[in-house]
RNA sequence: GGCCCGGUGGUCAAGAGGUUAAGACACCGCCCUUUCACGGCGGUAUCACGAGUUCGAUUCUCGUCCGGGUCACCA
């Protein structure tokens, strides 16, 4: 009959104690920034109350498996410095985390939960009806009341069964979640849903208590499509005589007012996010912020590391209501990020998107790093704002007009052919030297110093926009390459 | 459709029965200036709607509307 001495066992490896949460994906290669907000949100809650994060792997669905997938999960936690104290990887006193390598443990509790009166075996063939329309009554289900005896015997005869959990028709059934406070439901809108398969594998639903509670869970982390099942989980607690744990429900994240973020609506992955040049200090920040907000004497605070969140972080905070991914908002993070950095550690991120764009051995990522630091929204955006470093585009000579700088081309054609003995005569080529000289002449002319510049910069660069003006375009050059591209700026405006 | 949840500017949001209803992104303008950016200053814009409770409701209650979730032998 019932191993009572199995099961004990199993109690006695639960740690008691402190805050200890859960993140549980399954594996499907892709960490959405919904998935990667759940699993911020429920490291914080054991970081902040000094408890205890665990990682478990829901592959139940053999059939979704992907290749490789586990490794992203791994990754994107320790980029994200998300380090979890017990896992596949590193064991733990309620091992193993990996719901595969758990399954014969569900069987044993869905039929210890039939003992205990609060599921049933039902030998009904699914029903057309059933699968399609989901009109069937699970009310009705005639199996609910079999003799026990008997259906355990039918069970044992070699009969195909599934295992249902027996909910009450009458009265209500009442869980608290910590940010949507207490719901309550009539047990007649609730179904007898399925435990145990017909080939004997858990539901998800099933392995899921089974396995928070094995595993000592005090704070159930998870998406708010799970609140309408949260009283079937609460039954079973309740039918299984453990104690539930706080149900910590987060809403989605959207991509628009009506679509959650999705693959296969094409929306950013954290990997892809990475890939389109946003860091990971920036991201984790903005995904906290989005669904959680600090009050009190934080709530202006909008920059938090990671060790800040850990600090400032509690459940109130969590938003009930949907919050939409904005990546202007991101980008803006990202944008500070960048500039929050030393210049030693800019350059060094940025040398690779540089040298991406300047092949040029004579010019120096270092050089011109200074100059994108303030510029750059995400690293990728650097390769296109340089690229006339190596090569003068082909460009128009509307370029050299400018209301603001007061220039036009034919006022561009007399700066650059006046400025040219200037430079070549300026045997200090610094930014000093440069600027002084520069400086010098607008004074001389009696132009403003913008007049000078603008003509330069454009036939220095044949850019309307670039990192960095005149001087410093010029000094990187040196002086040989400015003097042949001013050339070939008159030339351009003689004609 | 039943059940559950939500609804403060375009977006993220603080707030709370009495406030000029914070802040940030985005947008616009001005300043700075060697283009752009950074920085500084300023601006446009919000309590979904209707009842009720109250001396007073964005805040409490109900209804409506809108949105989301869920109703699998998927997770």
């Amino acid at each position: 009959m019932i191993d009572t001495k199995w099961f004990d066992d199993m109690e006695a490896r639960i740690p008691k104690g402190g805050v200890r949460t859960r993140f549980a994906p399954s594996p499907t290669g892709y960490m959405h920034v919904g998935n990667l907000r759940t699993a911020l949100y429920t490291w914080l809650i054991a970081r902040h109350a000094k408890g205890t994060f665990i990682l478990r792997i829901e592959d139940t669905d053999q059939g979704r498996l992907v290749e490789g997938a586990t490794d992203v999960i791994y990754r994107t936690l320790e980029e994200c410095r998300l380090d979890h104290d017990e896992g596949p990887d590193v064991g733990g006193p309620v091992a193993p985390y990996i719901q595969s390598q758990r399954r014969d443990m569900y069987g044993k509790y869905a039929r210890l939960l039939v003992e205990k009166g609060h599921a049933y075996y039902c030998f009904c063939e699914k029903t057309e009806s059933e699968e399609d329309t989901g009109e069937f009554d699970r009310a009705d289900d005639p199996c609910r009341s079999l003799d026990p005896a008997q259906s355990l015997a039918r069970a044992e005869a070699g009969e195909p069964f599934v295992i249902r959990q027996l909910i009450p028709h009458e009265g209500t059934t009442t869980f608290r979640d910590a940010s949507f406070g207490d719901i309550t439901v009539e047990n007649k809108t609730l179904d007898d849903q399925v435990l145990l398969k017909r080939d004997g594998l858990a539901t998800y639903n099933f392995a899921n208590v089974i396995d928070d509670h094995l595993m000592g869970i005090t704070h159930v982390v998870r998406g708010t499509e799970y609140l309408s099942s949260a009283p079937k989980y609460n039954l079973l607690y309740e039918g299984f005589g453990w104690e539930v744990p706080t149900y910590v429900h987060c809403s989605p994240v959207m991509r628009d007012a009506q679509h959650k973020m999705s693959k296969r609506n094409g929306d950013p992955s954290y990997e892809d996010l990475k890939e389109q040049g946003y860091l990971t200090t920036a991201i984790l920040n903005y995904v906290a912020l989005l669904g959680w907000s600090p009050r009190g004497d934080k709530a202006e605070q909008e920059f938090f590391s990671l060790e800040e969140l850990v600090e400032a972080f509690d459940i109130g905070g969590i938003s009930k209501s949907p919050a939409i991914f904005d990546i202007d908002k991101l980008t803006y993070f990202n944008a500070a990020y960048l500039r929050a950095m030393t210049p030693e550690q800019f350059a060094q991120a940025a040398a690779p998107y540089i040298r991406r764009a300047v092949k040029n051995p004579g010019i120096k990522p270092e050089d011109i790093a200074p100059l994108l630091q303030q510029r750059t929204e995400k690293l990728t955006d650097i390769p296109e704002k340089i690229g006339f470093f190596d090569a003068l585009p082909d460009y128009d000579i509307e370029l050299f007009t400018n209301k603001k700088s007061k220039t036009n081309a034919e006022i561009s054609l007399g700066v650059l052919k006046k400025l040219t003995p200037v430079l070549e005569g300026l045997s200090d080529w610094t930014q000093d030297g440069i600027l002084g000289a520069l400086t010098a002449f607008a004074e001389a002319e009696g132009m403003k110093n913008a007049t000078a510049m603008w003509p330069l910069r454009i036939a220095v660069s044949g850019m309307a926009v670039t990192p960095g003006g005149a001087v410093e375009i010029c000094r990187i050059l040196g002086k040989e390459e400015t003097l042949r591209r001013m050339a070939l700026g008159i030339e351009k405006l003689s004609t």
